[in-house]
DNA sequence: CCTTGACCTTCTGGTCACTAGAAGGTTTAT
DNA sequence: ATAAACCTTCTAGTGACCAGAAGGTCAAGG
């Protein structure tokens, strides 16, 4: 597969799914003529990198996710407290989202007709729940 | 409060927040002596925008929903709108989150043992749900 | 066969959101 | 009064892209 289409099945653009294999997170096959041919792993690996890019992780917690089910040497040991560490990651972030979340359902709500801005609600955007 | 008490309340560095003094996200008062001084509220936004950058939101994103409840004048039908918009991409990337989640217990649960990294629950990494 | 247009390549330079370090002024504590 | 801790501004660098230029490749039509 062509980078055009596999950009489009990720959700990446071309552009980042090239500096993707400059950094060494995607390793595409080359053709005869130079072309990169991406297989359906490495689709899937981009499509991974789409999404948790999109959630805040940063390149390097994704390069050691990818690394998770590519490194064939690795001990199931280092998997598993590798992907724990991400699992605590992940629950905070849902955590967060979910305060996020309940704080602009009561603005949509509430905040209609003439509520003014100092309406307490907005009070909780920051976050209260303890760190 | 000076700058270095309002950085570790809001789990920010001193530097990031003299940065979002400069593009305007915060305008805390000055002294006599040129230091700044961080309000309750300064403060509050700073743990706004820490919770919101870690979850992936952009700067921009941030900037309007404190917009939300800074703009006295802003319509009320405006801050439903922008909130609504906003609170989709939430519920989105709590789904994509959980989604990680699962496959991320999953990987941990049973990928133990001598399991290969071919192993099929890890084919589910990139996400399967409909986008 | 040749050209046109879509697709691919690499390369340079720019942007956003910080981050590190330098050079120096202020306040507090001994 | 001198050191340590804190503050200031300024310049330059980093990570993660993104835009544009200059040029090679390939299938379809004239």
């Amino acid at each position: 597969m062509k980078i055009r289409q596999a950009a489009e099945q990720a959700q990446l653009s071309e552009k980042t799914i090239r500096y993707y294999e400059d950094i060494g997170l995607v390793q595409p096959l080359r053709r005869e003529n130079g072309y990169r041919d991406f297989s359906e792993r490495d689709v899937h690996n981009l499509k991974f990198l789409a999404r948790a890019r999109r959630l805040g992780f940063s390149v390097e917690d994704c390069r050691q996710l990818l690394g998770l089910y590519s490194d064939q040497k690795r001990a199931s040991k280092d998997v598993k407290q590798i992907a724990t560490a991400h699992l605590l990651d992940i629950e905070q972030k849902i955590n967060e989202l979910e305060g996020m979340r309940a704080t602009l359902e009561s603005l949509i709500k509430n905040c209609k007709g003439n509520h003014r801005p100092d309406c307490p609600i907005l009070n909780d955007l920051a976050g209260s729940q303890k760190t």
